[in-house]
Formats: C-alpha cells, sequence, structure tokens
RNA sequence: GGGCGCCUAGUUCAGUGGUAGAAUGCUUCCUUCACACGGAAGAGGUCGUAGGUUCGAUCCCUACGGCGCCCA
C-alpha cells in the first residue's frame, strides 16, 4: 500500500535517489527491453561538452534541459536512443587554471617544464574535471555515461591526429608564415573567430614623415615602417612616386609606393605601412616586396632584435616598453622632434581576445592553417539542399554567409595543453604521420591544435572513429545536435565539414539552437554584473524539474533569448506542487480495493458505461493535449508544449474535472465512485507520462506511488498516443455551456455578496439544459429550474447572459437594484459596441462580396447571437425600472 | 558600413488576416477534508509611430523611432 504523500511537493527528498536509481539500472543505456521489441531506428544526440574548468551555469542548465527532453521522448516512444555525454579539454581556459594554480606556488610553467606541467595538468582534471558531470547528473541528465568521453582521451588523440594526417597528405593543411591574431597575454596564436571586436574611441595622429604626412592609429608601429602607400589614383601624391622618405626616429630610407588599397579619403590619404604588424599592411608588404620587420616580442614589448646596430642605438629608451607605453613615448618623442601635425579624435574597431579580453596583436609568425574553402563548399551545400535542417531557420542564413566569406582556419596554439601536433621538423625537412618519424635526429613540432579542431569530430569520434566500431556503424549519423548559437561557427560549422569530409555524411539531421539564457533585463549573466543565478542553487531551492520547466515554458519559437527570473522559477515550483497535490488527491480517493479500479483494456473509450459528461470531456482534452503535445515536440516547439500542459492540468484537470469528480467520489454510489476513480488515475498517468521529459523527478516519484501498475520506471514507459474515439465535440460544447454558465453565477455571488456560505436559488432559461448537479455544487446553488420560455422577469433577481442562455439568482434582501442596472448596462454596453462593429461588416457590399464566404457566414452568426443578448439585456433592463 | 532580431496588460512574455491571452503583481472575497506553492470574482491593453496592401491589419509590406545581437 502506498505511503501518505506530503502536502507539499519536496524535490530535494527524492531527486538524487531517482539519479541514483535510473543510473543503477541502466537505464540510461540505448538497448532497453522494450524498445528491443518494437525495434524502432536510433535516435542519437552528442552533448556539446562542457569545458573541464566549468561549473555548470544556466546556459547549460537549458541546453542540457532540452537534449534530455528529446531524449526521454524518444526513448518513451520505443527508439534506440543514445546521449552521449563527455568534456572538452578547452587548451587556453585550463592551461591557465593551472597555471593560476602553480602561481600560489610561486612557480611558473616553465619552471616545471612541459612534460610536468602536462602532468599537472592531468591531475587537476582528475581532481575536479568530473564536477560539471556531477551537476549534470543533478538536471536529471540521461546520458549514457558509460560512453562518457573527453576531447583529450586516447581515442580521441588517435582521431585528431587521424584528421590532420590526412588532411595534410590531401593537401587541405599547409605551414607558413602568416599574419595571425596574436593573444599576447596567452602568448599563443588565435583563430579569426576568437577575436571579438569593439568600437572604442581612441585618436588618429598625423605624422610628418619628411616631406609628406600620414595618419595612423597606431603610431607605436612605425618602427617597423617599410613604406609608405598613397592610392594610385590620388593625383596629389603623383610627384611623390616612388621616392624614398626618411622614417622618423628611426632613419630608415622607406620608399612611397602606389597601391588600390589606400583609401584617398582616410586622414591624408597617405598611410604608413607595417607588413608585420597589420594584415593589410601585410597584403601590400606581399605585392611589393616589401622588407617584414617585426617589432614586437611575444608578451607585446618592444624588441629591436631586427634592427641595425644604429638604429638600436637611436631607439634604445624605447626597447623592452610595453606597446601601450612605447606608443605614449614615441608620440611624444615625435613631438619633441616638431613631427606631430595633430591628433584627430577617431572611433576605431579594436580586436580583444574573446578569451581574457587582451588587445590582440596581428602578428608574423608560423603557424599551420587549413584550406577551408574546399571543405566549406560541401557544408554549404548541405544546408542548402536541406539535408541538415536549422530550426529556428534563420540561422542558416548566418551560417552560409558566415562559410561563403572565410579564410584559412590557423589551427596551431602555442600552448601545452592540448593535441601536440603530430610534424617533426629535421633541419629544412619536414615529417607529418600518425606515429613519429624513424631516423635520429627529429624535433616534434611543440604547439598543439586549436581545441575546436578536435571538436570537430566529435559526433564521429565520441562513437569510435577512426575505428570502425560497432557504434559507429549504429549511432552515425546522429540526429539532433542541441547546441546555442553563439557557437555557430566555432564548432556547428565545423562538425558540418569534419563530418562530411571524413564520414561521408552529415553528422546530424538538425541542428537546434537553443537561446540564450538573459537576466530579467534581458542583459546577459555574468559574474562582473552580479546578476548571475546559479543552477545548482536552484536545484537545492526549487528542484531540477522546477528549473527545467521554467526553462522549457520560456521557449518562444523563434527562439527569442530567455529571461530567466525568480517569478519563472517559483511558478514552475508552483506548478510541480500542484501536479504533487493533484496526485495526492487521485491516491488518497483510491477505493480500499485497488482491483475496483484496474482499468482492462480500453474500456474508458469504449463510450457509455458508467461515465459522464465531465469524464467524456476531460478525457477528450486529455487526448487532444496528449496529440498536441506530440506535435509540438516534434516541432521543436518545446514552449508550446509545456504550455500545453500546465493549461491543460491547471485549468482543465485541477479547476474543472477535479472538482466535479468529488461530487460522485463524495457519493454514495460505488460505481459511478469507481468510474470516476478510473478516470482520474488515467488522467493522471498519461499525464505523468507527457510531463515526464519535462519533469523527470517529480514524474517518477509519483509514479512509482502509483499501485496500479507493477513498472519498474516511468522512463521507459510507452509514450501516450491519442485515441481518437476520446475525441467528443458534443461533450466539450455542453461542458462550455456548463462553464459559462457557473461564472455567469459565480459573478453574480461575487458582485452581490452573497455570504459564502449560503444558498442561492438559480432559474436558467434556455432551450438545452445543462447538468444540474454540476451546476448545484460549483456554484452553492440550492434551487435550479430550467424553463424554455419565460413569460415574466424574476423579480428580486440578478441576471446575466451567457452563450444562449438567461440565468437569474434569486437574491431577496440583497438585490441593489441600482447596482444590477450599473451591471447590466455596463454588458449591454459592450455588446453592443461589438455588436456595431458586425453589423457595419456586414452592410458593407465589399465585405459580402469579397471575404471568405465562411467569414461571412461566422459574422452572421455572431449578429444573431450578440442582438439576441443585446434584446435580452434590454428586457431586463427594462423590467427592472 | 552590411545583416538579423525585438517593441502586445504595471512587469515578464505567448499569440493570431476578422472576437487579444498567460503568469505575476494589484483590488475584493474564501482557511470548505488535493493544494494558501491554493480557490473564486474583478480591474487593467488606441498590440512602438506613420504610411501602404486588403472588404478588413496587432499580424503582411515600406519608412521612421527605440532596444539588443552578429559580421566587417
Amino acid at each position: 500500500m502506498t505511503e501518505e504523500l506530503a502536502k507539499a511537493y519536496n524535490p530535494a527528498e527524492v531527486e538524487q535517489k531517482w539519479y541514483k536509481y535510473w543510473e543503477e539500472s541502466g537505464f540510461f543505456k540505448p538497448n532497453q527491453p522494450t524498445n528491443q521489441l518494437t525495434n524502432k531506428p536510433t535516435f542519437t544526440i552528442v552533448i556539446p561538452p562542457p569545458n573541464i574548468t566549468g561549473s555548470l551555469h544556466m546556459g547549460h542548465a537549458l541546453n542540457n534541459s532540452i537534449q534530455d527532453l528529446l531524449i526521454r521522448y524518444k526513448r518513451m516512444q520505443g527508439f534506440t536512443t543514445l546521449w552521449v555525454p563527455g568534456t572538452d579539454h578547452a587548451g587556453i581556459a585550463t592551461q591557465n587554471v593551472v597555471e593560476r594554480e602553480i602561481k600560489k606556488e610561486g612557480k611558473t610553467k616553465d619552471d616545471l617544464g612541459r612534460e610536468k606541467f602536462i602532468e599537472r595538468v592531468w591531475a587537476w582534471k582528475k581532481e575536479y574535471g568530473g564536477r560539471i558531470t556531477r551537476q549534470l547528473r543533478r538536471l536529471g541528465a540521461s546520458c549514457d555515461w558509460s560512453r562518457e568521453r573527453f576531447t583529450m582521451d586516447e581515442g580521441l588523440n588517435r582521431a585528431v591526429k587521424r584528421h590532420f594526417v590526412q588532411l595534410y597528405k590531401e593537401g587541405l593543411i599547409y605551414r607558413g608564415k602568416r599574419i595571425i591574431n596574436w593573444c599576447p597575454k596567452d602568448r599563443t596564436a588565435i583563430s579569426d573567430i576568437e577575436v571579438t571586436h569593439e568600437t572604442k574611441k581612441g585618436s588618429l595622429w598625423f605624422i610628418k614623415y619628411g616631406p609628406i604626412t600620414v595618419a595612423t592609429t597606431r603610431p607605436e608601429t612605425m618602427l617597423g615602417d617599410t613604406a609608405i602607400a598613397v592610392n594610385p589614383k590620388d593625383e596629389r601624391y603623383k610627384h611623390m612616386w616612388g621616392k624614398m622618405v626618411e622614417l622618423p626616429l628611426v632613419g630608415r630610407k622607406i620608399p612611397i609606393i602606389k597601391d588600390d588599397f589606400v583609401d584617398p579619403s582616410f586622414g591624408t590619404g597617405a598611410v604608413k605601412v607595417t607588413p608585420a604588424h597589420d594584415p593589410n599592411d601585410y597584403e601590400m608588404g606581399m605585392r611589393h616586396n616589401l622588407p617584414f620587420i617585426n617589432i614586437l616580442t611575444p608578451d607585446g614589448q618592444i624588441t629591436l632584435a631586427e634592427f641595425s646596430e644604429e638604429e638600436k642605438k637611436a631607439l634604445e629608451g624605447i626597447r623592452g616598453l610595453d606597446r601601450f607605453k612605447a606608443r605614449e613615448r614615441i608620440v611624444e618623442l615625435l613631438q619633441a622632434q616638431g613631427r606631430l601635425v595633430k591628433i584627430e579624435d577617431y572611433e576605431t574597431s579594436i580586436g580583444h581576445c574573446y578569451r581574457c579580453n587582451t588587445v590582440i596583436e596581428p602578428y608574423l609568425s608560423d603557424q599551420w592553417f587549413v584550406k577551408v574553402k574546399p571543405l566549406a563548399e560541401q557544408a554549404i551545400a548541405a544546408v542548402e539542399e536541406g539535408k541538415i535542417k536549422f530550426v529556428p531557420e534563420r540561422w542558416s542564413k548566418v551560417y552560409l554567409q558566415w562559410l561563403t566569406n572565410l579564410r584559412d582556419w590557423c589551427i596551431s596554439r602555442q600552448l601545452w595543453w592540448g593535441h601536440q601536433i603530430p610534424a617533426w621538423y629535421r633541419g629544412d625537412e619536414i615529417y607529418v604521420g600518425e606515429a613519429p618519424p624513424n631516423g635520429e635526429g627529429w624535433t616534434q613540432d611543440p604547439d598543439v591544435f586549436d581545441t575546436w579542431f578536435s571538436s570537430a569530430l566529435w559526433p564521429f569520434s565520441v562513437l569510435g572513429w577512426p575505428d570502425e566500431t560497432e557504434d559507429l556503424k549504429k549511432f552515425y549519423p546522429t540526429d539532433v545536435l542541441v547546441t546555442s548559437y553563439d557557437i555557430i561557427f566555432f564548432w556547428v560549422a565545423r562538425m558540418i565539414m569534419a563530418g562530411l569530409h571524413f564520414m561521408k555524411q552529415e553528422p546530424f539531421h538538425t541542428v537546434y539552437f537553443n537561446a540564450l539564457v538573459k537576466d530579467i533585463h534581458g542583459k546577459k549573466m555574468s559574474k562582473s554584473w552580479g546578476n548571475v543565478i546559479d543552477p545548482l542553487e536552484v536545484i537545492d531551492r526549487a528542484g531540477a524539474d522546477a528549473l527545467r520547466f521554467a526553462f522549457i515554458s520560456l521557449i518562444a519559437g523563434q527562439g527569442q533569448d530567455v529571461k530567466l527570473s525568480e517569478d519563472k522559477i517559483t511558478e514552475a515550483r508552483n506548478f510541480a506542487n500542484k501536479i504533487w497535490n493533484v496526485a495526492r488527491f487521485v491516491l488518497l480517493t483510491h477505493p480500499p480495493s485497488p482491483s475496483l479500479i484496474k482499468r482492462g483494456g480500453g474500456d474508458l473509450y469504449a463510450g457509455g458505461g458508467e461515465f459522464e459528461l465531465a469524464d467524456r470531456w476531460i478525457l477528450s482534452r486529455l487526448n487532444q493535449t496528449i496529440k498536441k503535445v506530440t506535435t509540438e515536440i516534434d516541432a521543436y516547439e518545446f514552449g508550446e508544449a509545456a504550455r500545453a500542459l500546465y493549461d491543460f492540468i491547471w485549468s482543465e484537470f485541477c479547476d474543472w474535472y477535479v472538482e466535479l469528480a468529488k461530487i460522485r467520489l463524495y457519493g454514495q454510489d460505488e460505481k459511478a465512485k469507481a468510474a470516476v476513480q478510473s478516470v482520474l488515475l488515467e488522467v493522471l498517468e498519461k499525464t505523468l507520462k507527457l510531463l515526464h521529459p519535462f519533469m523527470p523527478f517529480i514524474t517518477e516519484e509519483i509514479w512509482s506511488r502509483v499501485a496500479s501498475h507493477e513498472s519498474k520506471t516511468i522512463m521507459l514507459e510507452a509514450w501516450p498516443e491519442m485515441a481518437e474515439k476520446a475525441v467528443d465535440p458534443a461533450a466539450e460544447g455542453e461542458m462550455e455551456r456548463l462553464m459559462e454558465a457557473v461564472r455567469a453565477v459565480r459573478n453574480i455571488r461575487a458582485e452581490f455578496n452573497v455570504p459564502h456560505g449560503s444558498e442561492v436559488e438559480v432559474a436558467i432559461v434556455s432551450k438545452r439544459k445543462i447538468n444540474d448537479q454540476y451546476l448545484k455544487t460549483l456554484t452553492k446553488t440550492g434551487k435550479l429550474s430550467f424553463v424554455e420560455k419565460l413569460d415574466k422577469k424574476p423579480a428580486r433577481s440578478a441576471s446575466a447572459v451567457a452563450l444562449e442562455m438567461e440565468i437569474y439568482v434569486a437574491l431577496a434582501g440583497l438585490i441593489d437594484l441600482e447596482k444590477e442596472t450599473a451591471r447590466l448596462t455596463k454588458d449591454k454596453e459592450k455588446l453592443e459596441s461589438e455588436l456595431q462593429k458586425i453589423n457595419a461588416r456586414l452592410a458593407d457590399e465589399n465585405f459580402l462580396s469579397r471575404a471568405k464566404p465562411e467569414s461571412v457566414e461566422n459574422e452572421k452568426t455572431r449578429q444573431q447571437e450578440f442582438s439576441a443578448k443585446v434584446k435580452m439585456l434590454e428586457e431586463r433592463l427594462a423590467s427592472l425600472g
């Protein structure tokens, strides 16, 4: 027998218990007994691997709530369901964390040396790397943990090597000295998309280079100038073409060159050219065969290493200065020499490192690159041809536009933590291979790969690639990728490229972009803003189900950012409590013998029997809700599905059906009681199943207490299917009339302050009766009479019109004629104004001839309804005097 | 500079070519044996502004204003 349920739902007591049970029972694994029977196809999701340095934030919570929703839904539908979890080694982030840690011990990574340092990182990973996966369990994520992967584990390392070596052999990877984005703080190259641009107020300095004045936003780079450029169409400088001028401070002689790139309207129309420190100047340098002079150390200080002895002497005071200090100093020196013509305010876009926000430096260095164009072409086609669908669709435009204008991808990073590049050098020789080369004297490239170079392989590397494993055969391609749109370029595009290239098949057929989570004012949650809500704190306080439901019900169709508020979480927690209590009601009102309510076959939907209006109505509504929820989930409209469930459970099941069920439940008729109990149980059970993907814990907890089944878990129950024959428009229409009548009587009771406990007498004028027992119970009506027609209006009554009913509530001493008149007049005015609109419409020739016939019909019906109501109200008002 | 999204009740948000919804807050009533994390009733909106398309626009189109994001 079930133990009694607490009055309020306490998630903290049950959640962890159930998760442990599910995981230990192996329910998260793909081959469940139920779906082996049905032999349905696979449904696979790979998790966007969170960084091992991270802890669960709201973005993860939303993203994983959606994945778990899909996985649980498909699992219940009988698919062979696999959700592969894992974590990302997050090169820069992790290295920074461990560097900070050893700094506390007064050491740097160079003190330890590469090997020891990497050992420290692994030790750190062992200790802290599992935090986020434990937190995912708190959320209820039903991943198959036996298949958990890490982007640095042995198998994935082989995958990355294969990736690199194969692309190299195909000529899609090359090494070269190019201008890349350099982060002086992390002291590594980063790719173009790892740079975020911010428009900032700066200055434009006008500097005299002998006879010509140039304008620049970066005066400090002048040390590396090797030319001055003007536009060939710019007549102003025609006489200077090819002349040499002296570079201020340095004394070097540099030429004045012509190049189309120069914008004559910028500054003076003449610009300094620093090929080693600006991407555009680099291009010019290549075009005009200019020297490339590097003036910066890897951490952004001035170096004179490539300068002549004489120049070094002249610039002694600048050597070793930080780039921003150097800028100040150089401007001072130029000013002192009378070279500074003027300074203008200037807005300019400055690139920052997306990890540490340091101003990045265009920097000339040897790096490895992927030629992405051939890969991108396939990736573009896959989306254009609809082989991969984006939800919401508008993201495909962003994706396509980016892929169309793609530059080569710099994949080498000057870090220690990561997959070391499988390339070896001996003198001028280069060897690229999965295993080290034979022979003496080879040194491996010290650099590692961009973390995203390994993430790109995720959908197949986690399944065993490059080996041809059973998992790979069975689960690739995966089905849906759920991720947030901010990594559409970093990850999504690259997975598609890699998947198509190596597996010859799209890695997934659908990409669902979840929204970003913002605070209530639409601001990004960040520690510095102090507006962060911690998901674990919410889970502790309100339960994982509440957090999940809050998120899912906030999702709008077009992928608007989700603004999470305390109120929304409270609402979801209250909803959980509502479900708990309706279950409590159903279970507490079980009859003594469970066999009485044990339903056989499809009795409930066979019609007839002991079932009455309310039963037919709620079963009709239930089945339409089943259909609605199923359709919406299939359409990735998770918010709509959640709202449909919320409304059904709260407004229809709890507010109406349960109240009506009490009549029979607390009555004497045992057969009627059994009937209503079976309906209650049916609705409860089906509702729990529908809710399970949204709120896994509470549904399991309640399920375990429902005594009428022997199932081990709700997780593996079959997803409900709509019973077509339960849909009953007649019952719904009748209930609608009842509800309208009940609302009308309740309204009158409230308006006239009828004491709470006292009964009223109601007369209804209508051609069709409504269920009098229902109305009496729901409105505390003592005597209820129906008449088809009324000769004399009842005195001392308040009245209302609802649908095609006239409703009179006898009020005896309570009636206040003035108030009643005012009330009815207000109603009448409202109806009249609407009726006027309808009349005008129907008097309009254009409307009659051009509108759809059904619209015209509809308006005619409404005209009749409204005028009938207005007429009733007029008569009533007249009778009141 | 190019592109995208948003503007609906006090607030946070759904939604629809014809009749505007929820939650919360507010007002009033109710501790009746599922639930006060509750129930009932009510007030509250010229659907950003201006044009256009249409018989009819909150919805479609254009411009403008405001907010936000992405790319260069």
